[in-house]
This record gives structure tokens, C-alpha cells and sequence, in this order.
DNA sequence: CGTCCATTTGATCAGGGTCAAGACGAGTGG
DNA sequence: CCACTCGTCTTGACCCTGATCAAATGGACG
């Protein structure tokens, strides 16, 4: 790892707190790779050899039913950890991680979690925050797909991946990586027919603007108030 | 405390690999407080002022939203943590706690939670380990939520009490606390009424028996292959 | 015995899944 | 540079699951 990468990453979240001395002798221990676009990470059942922080590039984490149906749990973005089966005492990871672009990320060996943990405290703190915070929103997400209506999911998911990986252009919103009908089906517990159907009618409203593998919010107040269920209906 | 109530919970999940002292230390700090049935132990948005360990009773855990809708995001049985913002840094409840019968528990001060984690490295790591449990379970539902029909899921949650919380009777395995359509409406993301209806349908099938806020699993292989969807659809 | 809930059961209907076909666009190899 | 192919996206037609509406039944408990 370079200087230059350390500096980087300093001021990412999970690392907020540790000194700069802490912070060298933790990287120092990771070594970096390149994940191609589609590729895994890691993967669903397999061995936790490894947790992993997303340097650049977007990933999905997706779990896969018995019967090969997928559901996408979460986008990773860049900065955050992800496989840290060893911080909840788990040998085995319990989804696939996909690179959604080409990815860079660095890898550090389950076995030195605890000695982390215990060595920086503050790192483990940030991480249990993060933790708690994912908890959260799966049971959101329980919670919405218990009590809502399809295109309010589907809205919200779109507000989702806006608010956590949006990139302003000219007319809107765009979600910073190529991103499927079936993947947002995949993400709200529908069909890509239905997420189609949805993406036309609100394209004729004006709210989005979406193309092959992308999509663009256009008027996110409007989306949020028909995700929030108090839109005019028209 | 009397020296009883401590022999009773050194051996709870939460405390695996506590010494009898340090076991001491921390029940020392808190006290305990009976629930009545349909209290609250702690409520959604209110300030984390403690967290709580379950001695006896069965606590529904809810998560309500904007417009009033309820959705339970789980049942604690006896022996389990629940209120744990602090250990995930939050300050806030995120669900609200009732008791679903007359419960007895145990309350430690919430700025406790930090001292506990560096003093008793066990205890936070049998803690962590349950979090990350509680993740996986949200992520299932999720999946469940989105990949199977509302039959399906009833049946899931049944079996899931079942193991939980399930009492060997001489028809079969009951769920030991008073259970409502409603309740397991609220657990699956339908109405009663559909619930209702599948119960009457696995009652004349012999799946189960049922009654006013009361249900016994009769044959939970029978029941496991319908969740499983391997099941004869007669 | 009367009241209040939980539960049951029927009738209706719509949201959205399924099935089917085509259009469109991007990359590939000749 | 074009033709071809493959994967994504669109759109229509149909139908089923399960929600909604409505009403009656039945226990439990004061």
C-alpha cells in the first residue's frame, strides 16, 4: 500500500477516531486487489478467510434461495466493509458479494478481527454502529415489504440507491452504476415486468429518466412524496 | 438479587465463559422489574435509557409504522438480551417492547453497556454473536418476504416458534404464550383473514390444532415440507 | 346474562404475477 | 462497416393469489 492510499483512507468512516499510527500498522496488514466487473468477492456458504473494505467501484450483496431465486440484499459503496462474517462470530459467509463495476478493495485475514478489536477500540465501535445500523435496515425493509405496495417499494428503493451512490448530472439524479430492471426486481421483491411497467409511467410523469442499465431521478421530491404514499395519483 | 436468581442465569447464552465473579459484577449492577402482560419494556423512538435481559415471560417485539401500521420484528423467549441500542450505537430505541404475559426482567443502565464490553470481552462477543444472528434472521425474512407465497411464510413462522418457544404437549408442540391471527398476520405480512383460513385448512389436514389465541403444531414434518414447498397440495 | 373480542366464512375484486412476443441497443466477428 | 447475436427492455393479454368488504358465530369474562 502506498502513502497515498493511507491517506485516502483516513477519513472513511470506519476509521473515524483511530490515530494515524493505529491506522499504518491496520492497513499495513491488508493487501489490496482488483475484482473484475461480475466477479465475486466472496461467496454465499463459502469460508470467512477474509473481511474486506470496497476502495472504489460498487458492489452487490445478494442471497441466493435453495431453489436459485435471488434477492439483493444491499449496494456496497465505496469506503464501507463488507464480509465481516468474523465480527458476529460466523465462519461462513452468509451472502455473495458481486462487483457491480470493476472493483478495488482491500482484504485483511478473519483471524486478525479480534486483535483489532481489541487493539482499536474505536474501530470496533464504528463497526458494531454499522452493524446496528444494517440491522435496522433489514427490519425497515421487512417492515416495508409487510406494509407497502409495490411501486412505493420500488420508489423507495430508488431513493435508496440516490441518496447512498447518487451522481448529479444536468437532469437529475443518476445512479452511479449499471443497474438492471431485474436488479431492482431483485431488490424489492417483484418482477422486472412490473419495475418496466413502473419506470415507463413514471418517465411519462416526468420523475425519471432511465436507459438500458441506468436510471436517472429527475424530480426526487415528487418520487419521495409517491413513495411516502401522499402523491397524487395520476 | 438472591444468590438463586444469579445460579439461574449464569448459564444463559449471553454469559457463556463469565466467571461466577464477573457474573456477580455485572447482576449486581442491575435490577429487575416485573412487566405486566401488554406493558411496554422499552417503546419505539423513546431515549435507550437501559437494556434488558428476559428472565421469565415472552416479549413481542413491534416496529409501528407512520400511519399506524404494526409489524412484529420478533418474540424474545427467556434468557434473551433485547433493548441493546447502546451496543450499536444508538440512542434511541428503534421498536417498541411488549409483553406478550406477565414477564420478570432484568435492567442495567444504558452507559453501563461500554464498561461491560471492555471489562467482559466474553459477554461482548456472545452479545455480538446474537446481533449477528438477529441480522441473518432479518436478511431471511427478507428473502422469504420476497420469494414466497403467504402460505409459506405462515408456516415458516409457526415452525419457527415452534422451535423457539415450543411446549411438548400430548397433541403435539404449543406455542407457549397467547398467540392471535392477528399477531401472526403481523408476523407475515398478511391480514387475519388469510390466516384464519389456512389454519382451518391445516386443521382438517391434521397440520395443527388451534384455538382462541392458541395454536399446536401437530406435525411439524408435515409442516416443514409445506414451508419447504415439497408438500402435497391436497 | 350481556358485552367484547377473536375467529370464521362468504363474496367480490384488483394488484401484480405469468405467459408470450417483439423491439431495441450494444458488442462481436467477419 | 455491416450483419448477427445476445441480453435488456417494452408491452399486451390473461388470470390467480390474497386483500377487502361484510356479517355471523362463539368463547371468555365481568
Amino acid at each position: 500500500m502506498s502513502r497515498l492510499d493511507r491517506s485516502l483512507i483516513s477519513g472513511l468512516a470506519p476509521f473515524q477516531g483511530l490515530t494515524a499510527v493505529d491506522l499504518n500498522r491496520m492497513v499495513g496488514q491488508a493487501h489490496s486487489l482488483r475484482i473484475a466487473k461480475d466477479e465475486a468477492v466472496f461467496e454465499q456458504e463459502g469460508e470467512a478467510h477474509s473481511f474486506f473494505l470496497l476502495l472504489d467501484g460498487h458492489v452487490r450483496v445478494i442471497r441466493t434461495t435453495p431453489d436459485g431465486q435471488q434477492v439483493i440484499v444491499r449496494y456496497i459503496s465505496p469506503g464501507e466493509l463488507m464480509g465481516i462474517a468474523h465480527a458476529l462470530g460466523r465462519t461462513t459467509y452468509p451472502a455473495s458479494a458481486i462487483a457491480a463495476v470493476d472493483c478495488v478493495v482491500l482484504a485483511w485475514p478473519g483471524r486478525l478481527w479480534p486483535e483489532f478489536a481489541a487493539a482499536f477500540p474505536d474501530f470496533g465501535a464504528n463497526t458494531y454502529k454499522m452493524v446496528g445500523s444494517r440491522l435496522q435496515d433489514a427490519h425497515t425493509r421487512v417492515v416495508e415489504m409487510s406494509t407497502e405496495q409495490v411501486d412505493r417499494r420500488v420508489a423507495h428503493a430508488l431513493l435508496k440507491l440516490v441518496n447512498q451512490t447518487g451522481r448529479r448530472m444536468d437532469e437529475g439524479v443518476l445512479i452511479d452504476f449499471p443497474i438492471s430492471r431485474q436488479d431492482i426486481a431483485e431488490m424489492t421483491g417483484t418482477t422486472l415486468h412490473t419495475v418496466s411497467r413502473l419506470l415507463t409511467a413514471w418517465e411519462e410523469q416526468g420523475l425519471v429518466k432511465s436507459g438500458r442499465q441506468k436510471v436517472t431521478v429527475t424530480e426526487p421530491h415528487r418520487l419521495l412524496m409517491l413513495a411516502e404514499g401522499r402523491a397524487s395519483k395520476t
